[in-house]
DNA sequence: GGAGTAAGTGTAAAATTAACACCAACGCCG
DNA sequence: CGGCGTTGGTGTTAATTTTACACTTACTCC
């Protein structure tokens, strides 16, 4: 069990992570546009080593602020990819993340450090992907659609306060299907997880009730 | 992203393994007592370094054969743990998975290839573990529990034909609470999984019709 | 002040889940 | 061989949860 007992070489480990967000009433994702071989030209998932020092989280978080420019993130493991034909140039075993951005916390992507392209893509209109990060963003879209229904994930996606209704477009974009107005917000409610503030929103018609979440646990780092 | 531009080392990568039976009406899990440091004497999860030329999964199920003599298992990967402490001897990722397996497909375990002592413990009488090993194994356990609820992962630990009553014990066993009979019969028969045969249960009472997992996903290596 | 639009609200039917008790079929033993 | 002990097998009702569905309110802009 020791790595100092065998000699061979290790594995790399890299971290990779599906970012959604919602922009222009769609869910997009970020992707960046690789400058070298393999796949040079193609988009990938953002993502780079594990440092030795690091944890998988903390590794995660730094590409996330230098690719993307995501400030508060909710972040969640997803699945480690290790079949040793995924990367042509050796064997990487990467483990892969999922991670929700509010629009409001997103710098824009152009600022990414390195020279690589980063952009946001809907989830309608995707480019073909590199290694195997196809299959690692439809995991990550299931997880997401999952999760959904039984926990608190979406608040990751708004600001602070909210009206119901935004929170309902938010389910309806993700799920890509309508919901019930009224069954929606009974459900919701009822969970007991949300604030009703004094705060209403403005704009051109009828004030909405902002709400917030209770116990907000979005990660911010 | 490339392992060769780089030049630092990497962090060795192992897999673990919870593996689940049920014998003597008790849900148990196979451990391995260290025989070196750190940890010398602890009981672990079994486990092992990945090579450089198999999957992960492949590296889970050779430790199986290896260490626990498990032949047909259901087996999921679980998480990924990768805190640069967790192991005192450096920097050692382990990608954890769960394992079902039947009593009917053990064989002895102090059958082991190596020295190391194996054994299954009842969850309800657990030695303390080696490393985070206690957290993996809590981990696997809610999981395990949870999949319970909406999959189909039972019958991994039953063998081919079983009756009804057998299959509810399991779950008696592993969620740790008496079910109603006849409301688990409607339930399991209402999902339209169960094929009943024209086998009977022999012993020495009524003898039971025993059903058939159709399209039985187990696998078998 | 009227048009347009998003906010907000309740009820009835359907489906699902939960609670609950007795008879049947076998081996064993006396 | 008949009764005892034990496991197999079955239905109905009440409670809860989920679904379907339409109108009034409050604001801005013109």
């Amino acid at each position: 069990m020791s790595p100092t007992e065998e000699s061979y070489t290790y594995p790399a480990v890299t971290v990779d992570a599906i970012v959604f967000t919602i922009r222009q009433e769609q869910l997009q994702v970020a992707l960046i546009k690789r400058g070298i071989e393999p796949f040079k030209g193609s988009w990938a998932i953002p993502g780079g080593f594990v440092r030795l020092d690091e944890s998988l989280e903390d590794a995660v978080k730094r590409e996330l602020n230098e690719e993307v420019g995501a400030d508060g993130v909710y972040l969640e493991q997803l699945y480690t990819f290790g079949e040793p034909e995924r990367d042509p140039r050796g064997r990487v075993i990467t483990v892969a993340y999922f991670a929700l951005v509010a629009a409001e916390n997103l710098r824009e992507l152009t600022a990414a450090t390195d020279a690589a392209e980063a952009q946001w893509f809907s989830l309608h209109d995707l480019p073909p992907l590199a290694f195997d990060h196809r299959q690692i963003l439809d995991l990550a879209l299931g997880r997401l659609r999952a999760k959904l229904e039984y926990s608190t994930i979406a608040y990751a996606l708004l600001p602070r306060a909210f009206p119901l209704t935004q929170l309902q477009k938010v389910y309806e974009i993700i799920l890509d299907r309508p919901l019930d107005k009224r069954n929606f917000r009974k459900k919701i409610l009822s969970l007991g997880l949300l604030e009703p503030t004094d705060e209403r929103s403005g704009g051109a018609h009828r004030p909405a009730t902002l709400y917030l979440f209770k116990n907000s646990q979005v990660t911010f780092f």
